[in-house]
RNA sequence: GGAGGGGUUCCCGAGUGGCCAAAGGGAACAGACUGUAAAUCUGUCGUCGUACGACUUCGGAGGUUCAAAUCCUCCCCCCUCCA
C-alpha cells in the first residue's frame, strides 16, 4: 500500500516545480482516492494555449490516479482581474464578455480533460452572494504587510505605479474558493504561488485543513521573454488550425524550442536531452528536431493525419518556395487591381500607405515574380499574391 | 484637506511657442543572408495622395497667438510628502 501510494506521489511530483504540503498530500493520498483538486481559470483569454497546457496535463495525471478535478471558471474574479505579475491594473471585463469567454473555455477543456472527471464550477456562485459583512470577515484574515510581500505589488509599489484596493481582494477571492470547494489540493502556475497559498491560509482561517499547494512552470511564449499569454499576443492556441500551429513552433528560437520540449512534449527528460545532444553535436539538423515538436503539437490538437498534411505543406510552401492549398480568395475589378487598393480592401495590411511602402521595399510577390512597382495594375484573371514571406491571397480580377 | 511632481505616437522615453508627425531605445514589419531559428546589415514604422503636399495626433474641453505637445483657464486620472 505504501509502495502503491509513493508512486502516486512521484507520478505527481513530476515536473513540478515546488509542492508545498507534500507530507500532508502523502497522508491525503493514503485517506482517499478521491481528493478535490482545484484548478482557477480566469475568463479573459477565452482561447486555451499550450500554456494553459502544462496545467492541465498535471490535473489530468491527477484524474488517471482516480481524483476528481475541478476546473473552476473565475468568473467573478474575472471581473477583478489578476494583478500577478502585472505591473499595471487590468481592465475589468463585462458580464458578457465573463459568460461568452466562460462557453469557450467549457467548449476547449474537454480536448485534454475527462469529462467524467472533470467538475466545472463558477465562483460567482458563492463569491457573488456574499454581502458586506461577509467581505469584512474575508478581508480581516490577511493583513496589508502580509498582502504587500507579493513580489507584484511590492515591485509596483516601489516604482510608485497604481495598485488598486480591489486587486488585493483577488487573491482574497481567490483563496475563499478553496474554502468554498472544500479543496484538497490547488495547482497552478508559479506566479500563482502568492494566490495559491492564500486559499491554504484562508481555509486554516476559516476552521479547515489547509489544501496543498502545487505549482507548474510557466510556458514562455513565443517571443521567448515573456510567459505566454493571450493579452501578450505570444501565445499558440489549442484552437488554432494546424499550418497556424505548425508554423508558430517552426518560427521559435532555437534555444527556446528545447524549452518546449522539456514543458510539452511527450518524450520523457531523457530522450528530449539525447535528441539535444545529437543536435548539438551536429547530428541532426536543428531544423528537423524542431519538425518533430511541430508536428508532435499540431497532432495533440489536430490529429495525426492533421500533423503529417501540416509539415507536408509547410516544406512545399517554405521551403520549396510553393503556395499553401487554401488561402483567402480576393475578387476586384480592374480598376481596382492597384496593389495598395486591392491588399487594403482583402484586409491583408491595415493601410494603404503600408501597403505602398511594402510595395517599395520589395515584399509584394504577383504569381512569383517581384512586383515593385505600386502604381501597376495587376491584369484580368486569377493571380497568386504573396506579401512578406506569410501573407498569401488569391486574387480574381475582373474586366 | 494642504504642498509638490506627472499624464507624449504599440511600449519605454526626449521634447517647454515655429526647424515637430514629434529625438533615442524596444517591439513589430520588409529586404539581404538563412533553416519562416539566432546573430548581423539595410529600410519602414499616424491617415490620404505617384509626388509637391494635405489632414488628424501629444489625458479631456475651451482660450491666447500669424503659429501650441509646448502659454492660459477649467476638468479627469496617477505618484510623492504632510494631515
Amino acid at each position: 500500500m505504501a509502495t502503491e501510494n509513493d508512486g502516486q506521489l512521484s507520478r505527481i511530483k513530476r515536473g513540478v516545480v515546488e509542492l508545498i504540503g507534500e507530507e500532508e498530500l502523502r497522508k491525503k493520498l493514503l485517506r482517499s482516492t478521491h481528493l478535490r483538486v482545484k484548478v482557477g481559470f480566469d475568463p479573459t483569454a477565452p482561447d486555451l494555449h499550450f500554456g494553459h497546457t502544462v496545467i492541465m496535463h498535471k490535473m489530468r495525471h491527477f484524474q488517471e490516479l482516480g481524483h476528481t478535478v475541478i476546473f473552476l471558471i473565475g468568473d467573478f474574479t474575472g471581473r477583478i482581474g489578476d494583478p500577478s505579475g502585472r505591473s499595471e491594473t487590468r481592465p475589468p471585463l463585462t458580464e458578457e464578455q465573463v459568460a461568452a469567454n466562460a462557453e469557450t473555455y467549457k467548449a476547449q477543456v474537454f480536448k485534454i480533460l475527462d469529462p467524467q472527471k472533470t467538475l466545472v464550477e463558477f465562483n460567482s456562485r458563492w463569491l457573488g452572494t456574499m454581502n458586506a459583512a461577509d467581505f469584512v470577515r474575508l478581508a480581516s484574515s490577511c493583513t496589508v504587510a502580509r498582502m504587500m510581500e507579493r513580489d507584484d505589488f511590492a515591485k509596483r509599489f516601489k516604482e510608485q505605479r497604481p495598485i488598486s484596493i480591489h486587486e488585493f481582494l483577488y487573491p482574497l477571492c481567490q483563496g475563499y474558493d478553496s474554502v468554498a470547494l472544500n479543496a484538497d489540493v490547488e495547482i497552478g502556475g508559479t506566479d500563482q504561488k502568492f494566490n495559491l497559498l492564500m486559499g491554504r491560509t484562508l481555509q486554516a482561517h476559516y476552521g479547515g485543513q489547509g489544501q496543498c499547494v502545487i505549482t507548474m512552470p510557466l510556458l514562455e511564449g513565443t517571443d521567448g521573454v515573456r510567459k505566454m499569454s493571450k493579452s501578450y499576443g505570444n501565445y499558440i492556441g489549442i484552437d488554432e488550425p494546424p499550418a497556424e500551429i505548425f508554423g508558430k513552433v517552426m518560427s521559435l528560437s532555437d534555444t527556446l524550442m528545447w524549452r518546449y520540449y522539456e514543458l510539452l512534449s511527450a518524450l520523457s527528460l531523457e530522450e528530449t536531452a539525447a535528441l539535444r545532444r545529437d543536435v548539438e553535436q551536429g547530428c541532426v539538423h536543428p531544423k528537423t528536431a524542431k519538425e518533430s515538436l511541430a508536428h508532435e503539437m499540431v497532432a495533440r490538437c489536430h490529429g495525426a493525419d492533421a500533423a503529417d498534411e501540416a509539415r507536408r505543406e509547410f516544406a512545399a510552401v517554405f521551403a520549396g518556395g510553393g503556395v499553401p492549398d487554401t488561402m483567402p480568395v480576393f475578387v476586384c475589378r480592374y480598376e481596382n487591381a492597384l496593389p495598395p487598393l486591392f491588399l487594403e480592401a482583402a484586409g491583408v495590411v491595415q493601410s494603404r500607405g503600408q501597403a505602398r511602402r511594402l510595395v517599395r521595399e520589395g515584399a509584394l510577390t504577383v504569381d512569383n515574380k517581384r512586383w515593385d512597382d505600386e502604381t501597376q495594375a495587376v491584369s484580368v484573371g486569377e493571380h497568386v499574391i504573396k506579401l512578406g514571406k506569410k501573407r498569401f491571397l488569391r486574387l480574381v480580377v475582373e474586366q
